[in-house]
DNA sequence: CTGAAAGCGCTTACAG
DNA sequence: CTGAAAGCGCTTACAG
């Protein structure tokens, strides 16, 4: 690669003169800047952002830690934030901690070490002990997204105690008196979906039954073992909230297998709105979340503390789920409907 | 942030020392080593990865550019390839290139000038030529997936002409006749798989065409608008074979709206092999492809003309499509079953 | 075993 | 308008 010294040479200038014909930056007279730029062109010079980093202390490019982009619900995620970082020349760094704690910490440390302008830390499981910590030796802007805290960071979260309560009371407005609960890997969301639960029961005067809530996974195979455990209870519920799609799209897969008629002989509602839950058989009734426009201001964000400075008040911004209800659990409806 | 310098004042050595303790290289007394590591961690010293690329010429991370990792083909590509990356302490830089020609050239700029130590090129449209220009002024290890090239570069495919070929044969031998194909948007793949389609045709003594091939643009979208355009033939074909399941599955919803039944009046075939084609109803047959081990492979590629030096001969690895059969396909089935 | 110096490829004051 | 010098945070010979 052609350096900066080797276009300074071949266009008989100093490097300085060079630096600024790229950064348009001080005076360059007319017929000197084209001798660079030509030179330039000649030698497909292309300046080193990582040595401009070093002096700039910047590099463009901003960290996404999140679980798995395999899991439909991230993509979307990861989307609006490239295409935000991009508008502002910026690029995104990918990692996948898979829920998991250890890699989120590891992730989160070679970050640090490359110097990134940024972190996007999606669906963090981090203590919020360990979350003060860091972030009191950290100097890079931060922004959690779909988990909140207490914390002096910046966050964007869906209202999550919403989601669990307009999936259930969907279901109980349906009629549907026993709802079981498929829950996600442990974490803050998790833990308010099922305060929602537990406000929508009550408010039904249904009594909250802790036999009925399972631990899945967030995948299809952890959906589908939750209910293949479910139909092993004696009375079995009508109902099924999962705390994302995937999950009840396998209790959904489960259900065929056992050939238990949806939504007749049990409701199921996931959580997500990935776009994959209207075209499985029965479309899958579930709470939306604007995914992609998370991860497209979370970027914002990021952008924000960096231009206004340390000084900025941290924002804690709440979306709004919406219940989007389809075939799953509508009492009367079936497949080749619709 | 703490630099080494101050590193090698808290603990009362020269930063040649500090560095000696952060790489493990050259001797240093115990005594010392000890002193070094506690001030590391006093001051919570991360070296930077960005002063340390420009000296050793490496960022340990490499670019990914890709159509669109909301297309659900890509996660897993990206997964496989995130993971073999972190198995060697490497990083991927994301990209999203929308199969345009011009993002793809602005990526391929950017990656370049952020000094990454390889790039994978996904799905590229670029013309040979251009490539073959660009690889003269390259020094980027850099690999192509799911794109061949008679060019001097690694490159990992499928075998697309046995992908269509596979496809439309299945279909033919289900008994269907009339077969329209929904294409992707123009590229050697697609041409490939074209090709494909014609032989299983002409195996067959069916005559090609060129009235049933539709363009599509590999979204949902696409595919319903191609499917409507199709609907409105004089003559219907009884299967239509597209060019990924994305398609496919827009096809379908296209055919759902207009009350034709599947597979009994219309047969689908799609192509990728997505997990999201197992749960649409009915199930879609499609045509399988290793993903996950491509991205991988494509990383371990990489590693090797990396490790290797220039001389290594390029690889032009071929992967072997496979055909499932589900649903969408075979003469009698219906989403109830199974 | 340890430190001073040069250099990686840039930018940024500072002279002129 | 242009160039020489210092410096960003490291590593790597080279002395000692």
């Amino acid at each position: 690669m052609a350096t900066i010294k080797d276009v300074a040479k071949f266009a008989n200038v100093s490097v300085s003169t060079v630096s600024r014909v790229l950064n348009a930056s001080g005076y360059v007279e007319k017929n000197t800047e084209e001798r660079v730029l030509a030179a330039i062109k000649q030698l497909n010079y292309k300046p080193s952002q990582i040595a401009r980093g070093l002096v700039n202390k910047q590099t463009k490019t901003f960290g996404l830690v999140l679980p798995d982009i395999t899991n439909p619900f991230f993509p979307e995620l990861a989307r609006g934030a490239e295409d935000e970082a991009r508008l502002h020349g910026y690029n995104i760094m990918l990692c996948n901690s898979d829920w998991d704690i250890e890699k989120e910490k590891m992730y989160l440390g070679i970050l640090q070490e490359k110097c990134v302008d940024g972190i996007i830390l999606v669906g963090s499981r981090l203590p919020e002990a360990y979350l003060a910590e860091m972030l009191a030796a950290f100097a890079t802007p931060l922004v959690l997204l779909d988990r909140t805290s207490s914390l002096e960071v910046h966050s964007i979260s869906i209202n999550n105690i919403l989601s669990g309560y307009l999936a259930t009371k969907h279901l109980i407005e349906q009629g549907y008196r026993s709802i079981a609960h498929i829950a996600g890997t442990p974490s803050p969301t998790v833990e308010q979906r099922l305060i929602g639960y537990k406000q929508a029961l009550a408010e039904h005067d249904i009594l909250f039954d802790e036999v009925l809530v399972f631990q899945g996974d967030y995948r299809i195979s952890g959906g589908a073992t939750a209910m293949q455990r479910i139909l092993r209870l004696r009375n079995l519920p009508d109902a099924v909230f999962c705390d994302n799609d995937l999950m009840a799209i396998g209790a959904l897969e489960a259900l065929q297998e056992a050939g238990i008629k949806l939504p007749e002989q049990m409701a199921l509602v996931g959580c997500d709105g990935i776009s994959l839950g209207k075209y499985v058989c029965p479309r899958l009734t579930t709470i939306f979340q604007p995914t992609y426009k998370m991860g497209s201001m979370a970027v914002q964000l990021l952008f924000e503390t960096i231009h206004k400075g340390e000084a900025t008040a941290f924002k804690h911004i709440e979306m709004e789920p919406v219940l989007v209800v389809r075939e799953s659990s509508p009492r009367k409806h079936n497949c080749q409907e619709q």
